[in-house]
DNA sequence: ACAAATACCTGTAAGC
DNA sequence: TGCTTACAGGTATTTG
């Protein structure tokens, strides 16, 4: 479900709600979320009456800092179908029942409502880091590289004969796109899906790298995307409307937006693909 | 170095 | 209507 702009939408918001406020309580109810916590309440212990001092991203990764824990973070990592929603509770309007998987709880002083982690399929994830330990594997974020430094982006595309969709998912080469918006670079920057990296020429390294930074920037600008089957919403239980503006995922059989042939499907490295034949070379 | 398969889960849609 | 199967946005691990 979520992938980088999905992922920075719920950050941004996150932090605007949380960022300042003391964490009051955090129930533990799911035992899959917490599987890398060895001490349950060591755990609950090191949050509770903690101050947020902000929330990051890197990749798909949420980091929420907390004022008085040096080098040690909070992880959330939703995964495939986990949900931060904030369930409000002003004045004395009664909380909404928890849905169905709920897994974890935060409470917060002075805010009248709670923090659900909500992952019917339980591969979501919450555990503390310390210097980021099991975050070293990761590349660079997608976003802030093809912000940086294109021609580092570039670099990496043609380090290997990784065909060129695979390349942008493996989280270790670059850290947040997902198997959405490969399918949207690629076809922005008019290569094939399964061109090998190092086969492709500079400019169409540099292509990729620019239709990262175009695709990720325009998919959080429209609050990421919200496919038909509805698992990714925001904080506050809103769709996202990037779905609407995608060229080819999950588009088969519609006309190419540029060239008006039908969009294909294909299946690459076992995940689903989506592609024009005429307009990816 | 790389590709492919598998495993972790539940929910939903499609096919019979 | 019911049952079975395939598939879903991610990642880690194993096998070849």
């Amino acid at each position: 479900m979520p992938e980088l702009p999905e992922v920075e939408t719920v950050r941004r918001e996150l932090a605007d709600l949380i960022v300042g406020h003391q964490i009051s309580t955090v129930e533990m109810i799911g035992a899959r979320t917490f599987r890398r916590v060895d001490d349950r309440d060591g755990f609950v212990r090191a949050l509770v009456s903690r101050t947020v001092s902000a929330v990051n991203r890197h990749g798909k990764y949420l980091l929420v800092e907390l004022d008085g824990l040096v080098r040690t973070e909070l992880v959330i990592h939703l995964r495939m179908s986990g949900q931060l929603l904030w369930a409000a509770s002003p004045g004395d309007v009664p909380l909404e029942p928890r849905p169905l998987h709920t897994h974890a709880v935060m409470t917060f002083a002075a805010m009248a409502g709670e923090l659900r982690f909500v992952d019917p399929r339980t591969f979501g994830e919450w555990y503390l880091t310390v210097e980021r330990a099991e975050l070293g594997h990761l590349g660079p974020d997608a976003l802030h590289l093809a912000e940086s430094d294109q021609a580092e982006f570039a670099r990496i595309v043609g380090s290997t004969r990784t065909a060129v969709k695979p390349l942008l998912l493996d989280q270790r080469r670059v850290a947040g796109v997902g198997n959405i918006y490969a399918d949207e670079i690629c076809f922005l920057a008019g290569v094939r899906i399964d061109r090998p990296g190092s086969s492709l020429s500079k400019p169409a390294r540099l292509r990729i790298a620019q239709a990262t930074g175009e695709v990720l920037r325009a998919a959080i600008e429209r609050g990421g995307t919200t496919l038909s089957d509805a698992q990714y919403v925001d904080l506050y239980g809103n769709a996202g409307a990037a779905g609407n503006s995608h060229a080819v995922h999950a588009r088969a059989g519609e006309p190419c937006p540029r060239c008006s042939r039908a969009v294909e499907r294909t299946v690459i490295g076992g995940r689903s693909a989506y592609f024009c034949r005429r307009c990816q070379k």
